[in-house]
Order: C-alpha cells, then sequence, then structure tokens
DNA sequence: TTGAAAGCGCTAACAC
DNA sequence: GTGTTAGCGCTTTCAA
C-alpha cells in the first residue's frame, strides 16, 4: 500500500485495469483509444482525484509551459497593469507565469532570471529592461525567448512606444502653449536607455522650437538611484525655481514623479498649472482623476501587453531562426489640465 | 555527440572524469568530497555553463521550492503591492512564485488554483478569496498548504487587520465630527465575506453612537459585480443625496472607490469635504497625496506580507497536524483632509 | 571520499 | 486500440 501521496498515472492505470500509455492517452486526447476505454479512464480518473503531474511531463517533454515576467516595480502601476495583462494572455494561451520584481536592482535581476533558467522556463518577458547588456546576451546564448516590453533594446525582440516621438509630443505642447522655459526632470524609476529616448525628445522639441536648453534646466540623474526622496526633490526643485529666469514648465518622464512634483510644488506655494504647468509621461489611472489631471503621454498597455505576447510566442515556436522583430507604437497626448499658458 | 540543449550533470561528471553522485554532492553541498575534487567540479560547471534542471531536482524531491500567489486584480494598488511584498519574502526563502491574476473570477482562480497544483507548488498564497469555499476544502484535502492574507477565512491559516473595528474607526470618527447621516458604500471590488465585517463595524459604529441605520443609505450590491461603472455610482449617489434627510458623510469600503467616490461627488458640484465627507479603507499610495488626501483605515501591507508567508512556510515545514493559525491586526485610521465637521 | 543503481511520474516510439 | 519500454535529469540510499 503506496498510496502515499498524489495518485500517480500508474495508480489510474491499475485501478482501470490499463496501462499507463493508454491512461495517458486518453489524457492528452492523444493517440486513438476506443470511448469505452475513455469512459474508463476518465472515471477512475475523477475518482481518484488524479491530476497529471507537471514536473514530469516537463521533464520528459524537454520543454515547459511556464514562461517568466521579470518587472522592476509591481508598485508602479503601469508595470502592475503591464504584469497583468501578460499574464492573462500567457494564460489564454496555456501557459502559466512566473512573476519576479526586481526592485530595479541588478543582482537580484540576475538571481531572478537564474532562478527562472532554472525552471526551464519557455521565455522570457521583462517589463523595463536594467541595460545589464549581459543578460540579453546570455539568454540569446541559452536560446532562451526574450522578449522585452515598454522599452526599446537592441537585437532583442521587443514592443514600445517611440519615446522620442511622444517626449516631443509632450514638450511641443508646452512649446505650443507658449512656455519658453521648460525643465526635464527624470528620475531612477525609468530605465537607463528609455530615458535616454525621452531626453532626446525634449531636445529636439526644444530644438525646432527655437529654444535653447539649458543646462540648469535639467534635473536628471546619470546614477540609477535617483532616490524618490522627496527632500532630494524639494532641493532641486527649490534651486531650478530660486535660480535665474526659472522654468514656467516641467516634462516629467513618468508619472508617478510628475505627481510627486506636483505635489513638491504645491507644499511650496506653486500652484499647478496658474504657476507651472507639468507634463507628465505614461497615463497612469490616477493621472485621470480630476484632482490630479494631469497632461501625459500615452502608454497603450493592452497594445503593449498583446503584442508582446505575441512576439514571445512567435520565438518560442519559431526559434533562433527568426528574424528580430521590434515594433514601435505611436504614443498619443493626452491634454488635461496641469498644463496651460505661462 | 548529443551537445544538443543545456549540459546535463552528466556532461559535467564527463567531463571532470567523476561519477554524477559526486558532481550533485557538490552542487549541492551535500555529503563530503575533497577540495581538490570539489574545485574540478566547479571549473567544469562554470566552463559547460551548467546550471541544475529545477525540473529534474523536484520531480525526484516530490517537493518543489515554488509557491503560487492568487490575486483578484493586479491592478488594485493594494494588492499589487502585497504580490510584490509577498514575492520578495518568498524569494528571501529560497522560493519562486507563480503569480495568478483572477480577476474576481471564480472559474478563473480555479483554473489557475489547478494549474498550480499540477505543478505541485509548496503552498499557495490567496490575496483577496473569493469566498468559494470548496477550493479551500479542496486544497486541504489535497495537504496542500494555504494562507490567506488581508482576509478572514474560517478553518484556513490566515492573517488580516480586523475589518470590523477598522469600520467603527471609521464610522467613530464621522460621529465624532458631528455627522448624524452617514451612507455606507461598497463594490464587488472588496470581497464579499471581508465588506461583511466592514459593515458589521458601520452598524456597531451607528449603533453605539446612538444612530439609526437607514437603509436608504446602504449603497451594497450582495451581487458580485457591482460593476465600479460610473454611471451606476452617478446615479447611485444622485439618488442617495437627492432623497430626503441625505447624508452628509460617506464611508466606502475601499479606497478606490472612495476616490471614485469623490470624483463623482465633485463632477456633481458636491465638494469634499466642504459639502460632504468620505472615509476610505486600505490607505493606498494615492490617498496620501495631497490632492486627494483622503481619510482611511490602513492596512499595513509589509506586514500583512511578512505574516502571510511566515505563516505558510510553518504549514509547509510543519504539515496538516499543525494547529490552526490566524492572526488578526490592529487597524489605525489615519486622518486627512476628507472629512471634516458637517 | 567516491561510485553504482534505483527510481521520481510522465511521454513517445514502437511493438503487438 | 493497447501495451512495452526506454528514457527526461536529478537525488539518494547503499556499497566499495
Amino acid at each position: 500500500m503506496k498510496r502515499r501521496g498524489a495518485p500517480t498515472i500508474l495508480d489510474v492505470a491499475e485501478a482501470s485495469g490499463l496501462s499507463k500509455s493508454t491512461v495517458s492517452n486518453v489524457i492528452r486526447g492523444a493517440g486513438s483509444v476506443s470511448a469505452e476505454t475513455r469512459r474508463r479512464v476518465l472515471e477512475v480518473v475523477a475518482d481518484l482525484g488524479y491530476r497529471p503531474n507537471a514536473l514530469a511531463r516537463n521533464l520528459v517533454q524537454q520543454r515547459t509551459s511556464t514562461i517568466g515576467i521579470v518587472v522592476g516595480d509591481l508598485s508602479n502601476p503601469v508595470y502592475s497593469e503591464l504584469a497583468k495583462l501578460v499574464e492573462q494572455r500567457a494564460s489564454d494561451m496555456g501557459f502559466s507565469a512566473m512573476i519576479c520584481n526586481t526592485d530595479g536592482h541588478t543582482p537580484s535581476e540576475a538571481a531572478r532570471i537564474e532562478s527562472l533558467l532554472e525552471h526551464r522556463v519557455a521565455g522570457i518577458v521583462m517589463l523595463q529592461f536594467s541595460g545589464e547588456g549581459a543578460i540579453v546576451g546570455e539568454l540569446r546564448e541559452q536560446g532562451v525567448p526574450l522578449t522585452v516590453v515598454s522599452c526599446w533594446v537592441e537585437h532583442t525582440d521587443c514592443v514600445s512606444i517611440d519615446d522620442t516621438v511622444g517626449a516631443e509630443l509632450a514638450v511641443d505642447h508646452l512649446i505650443e502653449l507658449g512656455h519658453r522655459r521648460i525643465a526635464y526632470l527624470s528620475s531612477g524609476l525609468v530605465e537607463a536607455k528609455t530615458d535616454g529616448f525621452r531626453f532626446e525628445g525634449y531636445r529636439r522639441a526644444l530644438d525646432h522650437g527655437g529654444l535653447e536648453m539649458g543646462e540648469e534646466l535639467v534635473l536628471r540623474s546619470e546614477e540609477p538611484p535617483y532616490l524618490r526622496s522627496d527632500r532630494d526633490l524639494q532641493a532641486d526643485v527649490e534651486r531650478v525655481l530660486g535660480g535665474h529666469d526659472p522654468p514656467t514648465a516641467f516634462f516629467v518622464s513618468n508619472d508617478l514623479v510628475a505627481v510627486d512634483l506636483i505635489e513638491t510644488l504645491e507644499e511650496g506655494g506653486v500652484q499647478v498649472p496658474a504657476d507651472v504647468s507639468v507634463v507628465g509621461f505614461d497615463d497612469i489611472a490616477i493621472a485621470g482623476l480630476a484632482r490630479v489631471s494631469l497632461t501625459t503621454v500615452v502608454q497603450p498597455r493592452d497594445e503593449l501587453a498583446r503584442l508582446g505576447m505575441e512576439l514571445l510566442m512567435r520565438r518560442i515556436e519559431g526559434g533562433d531562426s527568426l528574424p528580430l522583430k521590434q515594433v514601435r507604437l505611436e504614443p498619443v497626448l493626452v491634454v488635461r489640465s496641469s498644463t496651460r499658458r505661462p
């Protein structure tokens, strides 16, 4: 009596007087089994509460139906929504998801990916990318399908909006409103390369708006940990606003920080948009609240998730030999009431 | 030359001229191996880029180091934060996490759990509980450790704040401010049983405040899908406020809905807190923004996650025989500026 | 200190 | 239509 632990396919075989493989056939719906046999097996399966062991199956099949989702910060609504949507789509396609939060911390990102590889995931979706080129290389070498969502990464299947154009849209809007002194604010919350693109868009907009870019208007720490500590932000903001010829508008490369900025400004008695305009990036849910009403650039989460899974599945099925596929989505600016004429 | 796919422990054994078991010993740090042997093995491991196959290991060990995290709605910040914290702690303890989003949808919850069981997860943490008693029973029967976080569920290890006391705190606060007509608002976003507790707290507070509960002040759809459609909310709110002897305050059993309510009220020209006070529940990040500044009951996410994993580990290690452990945390009210004297 | 061998639960040829 | 068999990559006695 070895009835310890969950029933195995062998238990089902014995109880139904059939062989392992026949049982396996009916469970997988493969091969050909007589109606009567199928009925009997199914009955026993229900009786015993048999549940196939995915580990054994995956081991023998040399592939799993699990994907990894690597996200920088699940408490940022952009990413938790993306994660949710990707998980949803994965599940629809019969895949389970291991979701890992890295806190934007490279060592912990490496550890999480290592674990995913040990679990032999069929592929990995990265939302927000640490920029550690080593990881992309490593994965390609291992032949593990990788798709990056919401970041543009060279030599990798990816889908993201055109960050540069998005930023341009935002800053153009400010210029059209008549702003001449526009500050740029970002933080470690935005992945470095992405921030680079957005900054580029900012530069371009100033450029063809005939505006000069003042170094003193750029609040951007190259170091990953521009800790979103309110004190730092407050100090920086005070410095910029207290300077000579202060900005009348801010373009912020991330809604969370934009909201923080508004908070900080108003704490200091500076009203938005009466005294200063603010544009964000992402269009997270709170941006749409009447009390916040942030003008911002939309990240179409649904599209990103859909295309991301699509690219991943394509690569899982098609293998290394398929050509690279990188999709750039058109950004859209939503004008709300955090911006107005200076 | 079968050098197809990732190198196995056998490849390492061959390349180092040792046996599988010796290699296994050094990898697991078990048994006793000479320093020289260890060095040699490690060298080959690095050379070949060998990575242990977790599937094989888990299969033979008859246990996994994967847990399942089942969450109702990852786009609700309460749950995405909890999920993040639980994943973090799991990872610290050497566990990977499969995170599933159920959208509060019972069939999809069942499917996700089925998949987790097929993957033989070591345990499951449920954030937000659908109330399907069948599932708890099923899991217990299967001997799969289960911990529910942020909901109080009978006969199951769980940790949550005292929802009744929390609601009482909130409503007491309104009463102390002088409100006499206090409405109750909830939605399908809050799990039914939990909502029940909060409603009970509301009732009690009215009771010992010597206030009568008016049926007409209770906006609470028993049906799971009290769809958070703004239209429904708007209609309900208009009805209540337009009625005879309208409320001067709302207690809302969920911050997300509370924020929605404020939005809806102000759209209709009703100012918060000037005309009407609002108290929420959860203390999500946006509640703390100056522009929102919602008085609310705090859910201590950190504590919940920590205790949740603690309970789960205890059960994973201790098994069925351990006594039930249910932890109730003391709620705290944060008073901000969405409430004032009527 | 090291190695040989027996599985873990399942699938996938291949026989019958 | 059904059964036999040989593994998948690993851990774990048990001998040597």
